[in-house]
DNA sequence: GGCTGTGAAGACCTTCACAGCC
DNA sequence: GGCTGTGAAGGTCTTCACAGCC
């Protein structure tokens, strides 16, 4: 998203913390807790994220403490950014030494809420879904993948990762049941709107959408999508700008500018079919 | 992504226009067209793309002319930053009527650079990697998978998605020949440095990297990065929100606000894996 | 001396609201 | 009347730069 963007989101201006909650720092009765969490930018909580990985790795190799220059080195990031962001969580660092990666690691899974399991399913058991409910970062971590859905009978009860696969039409049921709170929807395009409605009649509050079109949900509800489509053609774009660029530097002024009128390549669509394709 | 999307851009700066340029509309012998180019900002490229494909759909349906208020409620987003984005592109709609959707898929593929094939390139044929090389999106529209790499030397020579599998020892002779523009890396976290540094060396200038780890490239290549484990933790982050909202609303003041700071579920880390596991 | 935490400034993006055109 | 295109206003996020603490 990265950044990147990253993604594509439609916040609606809804997010915007009301002038007074800042100005006034703690009020009675409103723990600094709550007043943090909300406060914490969209933009920040993308990083933190990737702080906490970072950090997970040095306080494996032994390391106890960390400057905000090197963590933001190694994260990738500029250290005034690093630390406004951690500034968010509250002080925790110590002047002059830098931050303890333990406490520091402790205030991010708490502030992300990953003090907390989050049962995931997934939805739709092509080669996405397969890589998804492999994919062993989420159990490691608090995100259990545990119940899997394909709409194909020749699926339904192979155990994949470990766990069998069920039916979209019990969606609804092992979603209570098992008390998801995270659907990953791997499915085609135009099956997605109905496995989304589903997950959230299940009682889904938080959707990650890899198929091509943009979901209807009640406003309760938090969709991200990830969009290989999309994220290939933002690429493109950078090539193309790249191309300007090196042309603009061999021969500046000499090569024909609007080369780049020529024809489209071809009529093809893209939209149509989705990730999920069985071999 | 999403305002969220965002993606995790590190643009660092250097994609900052300079002031004069926008002050002074057109300089002499600098072709309004590569003045569009650059001026596009980074978040209405991630739009254009979803407009792009909302559009392909409609003209399939047989729609010639579209209004921004209808563009914008199927792509997701509010009207007038639909007309503003497009705006980047130049003048193509009708006041009083609205857009014709064949002229806008023309000079949104232009504006992204679609009018030329960009070879990709797949490394790391686990599911992720064949979930890419299998993904029906790309080559239906510019964006053929022309090459595949591995280091398991089971799968060398075996063909996925009709293309045989490289050993990574070739990627730099194979991309150079095969004129590879893209590269996704879908390989775990600790090969991914390593695959990177090769398909630069073998002229690949964009990366689309699925490992969890920050890259290292020269300026010059652009990197997005898609981690699925950064995108359940900004969910997670919206789960604890809403918890916490909930609450609030439910019995104001009254829950132990800081039930949040429980210890920690595991000391599991997170980092490790990476995205391909074979069954 | 070194490093954090943070106001203030600036860049960037979104939204508003309306002039201009059909 | 309807709809686009766009200055201007309003937000949000990033960067700067330095006070404050160790």
């Amino acid at each position: 998203m990265t950044a990147h963007g990253e993604g594509v989101r439609d916040d609606d201006g809804a997010a915007g913390v009301p002038p007074g909650s800042q100005a006034s720092p703690q009020e009675i009765g409103v723990p600094a807790a709550r007043q943090r969490l909300r406060a914490i930018p969209e933009a920040a909580v993308a990083r933190l994220a990737v702080y906490l990985r970072t950090l997970s790795g040095l306080g494996e190799q032994g390391v106890n403490t960390v400057s905000s220059e090197e963590l933001a080195t190694a994260a990738g990031v500029n250290s005034a950014k690093l630390r406004k962001d951690l500034s968010y969580l509250g002080s925790y660092g110590t002047r002059g030494v830098g931050y303890d990666v333990d406490v520091l690691v402790g205030q991010i899974e708490q502030s992300l809420g990953l003090t907390r399991r989050h049962s995931v399913a997934v939805v739709g058991i092509g080669n996405l879904g397969h890589a998804l409910a492999n994919y062993g970062g989420f159990p490691s971590r608090g995100f259990p993948v545990s119940a899997l859905f394909d709409k194909d009978p020749d699926l339904i009860d192979i155990p994949v990762g470990g766990i069998p696969v069920s039916h979209l039409d019990d969606i609804v049921r092992v979603c209570t049941e098992r008390e998801v709170t995270i659907g990953a929807i791997a499915t085609p395009a135009d099956g997605a709107q109905e496995v989304c409605d589903r997950l959230v009649e299940g009682g889904v509050a938080c959707i990650l959408n890899f198929a091509p079109v943009v979901l209807q949900v009640p406003e309760e509800v938090e969709v991200r999508k990830v969009d290989l489509a999309v994220e290939m053609q933002i690429l493109s774009f950078h090539v193309a700008r790249r191309t300007h660029d090196a042309e603009a530097v061999g021969a500046s002024g000499r090569v024909d500018p609007d080369q780049v009128d020529a024809v489209p390549l071809n009529g093809a669509r893209l939209d149509g079919e989705g990730m999920v394709v069985r071999p």
